[in-house]
DNA sequence: CTAATTATAGACATTAAGACTCTTTAATTA
DNA sequence: TAATTAAAGAGTCTTAATGTCTATAATTAG
């Protein structure tokens, strides 16, 4: 079980965004550089983020994206939920013997990813930027706009 | 993020082993047939079962597989990862500014995918079997041979 | 107003993985 | 010896992920 490569792509450029400026707009060029992806593919991914309004987006010169909240108010849930969908992590077909009851495998599935849920859904942007290492912190600064 | 449909099947075989019969040993054409699954197939998935010693496959007349240990002994943790593999939940490349330094996103994925396999390691066969509601516990024990 | 810039969207290509099937081989037992 | 059953390999088919390319729309600098 592994989250899709674009889903790294995401928590990174949200950190990316909380972390070189909260406010001002960051073109997506930028950010495809920080993390060596092209500037198409991460815009899919943004466009993802942008749908769930967990960033928000302006077109033109100077333009790009930003945060659409607070880094505190967005989390690990937030962003991998609106990159991997909501599907759940098993689903018992229920064909044959169990047809007419719940399946018992599914349901404790369900208890151990409801957790896990809990958990991301404790993790903020905020939290990640603050334990950012300095060295790291500094060189995102350097290219704010 | 999804298992994989041969997570699901293999799941449920091994409560079906569990079920029918701990100790003698059972078919794969009706383990297949129980789950609308070709024979072949859920082979596969068995022997990668039989690989992580969760099940001991016999050939011949009257071979079969059965449960490797005691079904209290065996937990989704294991099924899961004798079909899934190890790898881990999300991997940063470590690429540009990060480099030298750990991730800090993939630090605190670790913390919650260790916390989903202590779940999982904590549910055992044998416990799923218990729950199994009566009217599928004998449904399974007409095909013991 | 025009040109440059930037996001959005669609179509397309490529690759990898999942989900199988078919066939052959090896082991076991009736 | 023949029937049965697991193991293994090769091959197919489908789907999803990971991109690329191009065109369009919106915005702003000049």
């Amino acid at each position: 079980m592994k989250y899709a490569q674009a889903t790294n792509y995401a928590l990174h450029t949200m950190v990316y965004l909380a972390s070189i400026s909260p406010d001002s707009l960051v073109g997506v060029r930028l950010l495809a550089e920080l993390q060596s992806v092209s500037t198409t593919y991460l815009s899919k991914i943004l466009t993802k983020l942008a749908k769930e309004d967990l960033v928000s987006s302006s077109p033109g010169v100077n333009g790009g994206y930003r945060l659409a909240r607070s880094a505190d108010s967005i989390t690990f849930l937030d962003i991998i939920e609106a990159v991997e969908g909501r599907q759940a992590i098993l689903t018992c077909q229920l064909a044959g013997v169990e047809k007419e009851e719940a399946c018992v495998i599914q349901q404790k599935m369900e208890v151990g990813e409801q957790q896990l849920k809990s958990y991301l859904a404790g993790i903020t942007i905020l939290e990640i930027v603050e334990e950012l290492d300095e060295s790291v912190k500094s060189f995102l600064l350097k290219h704010q706009r």
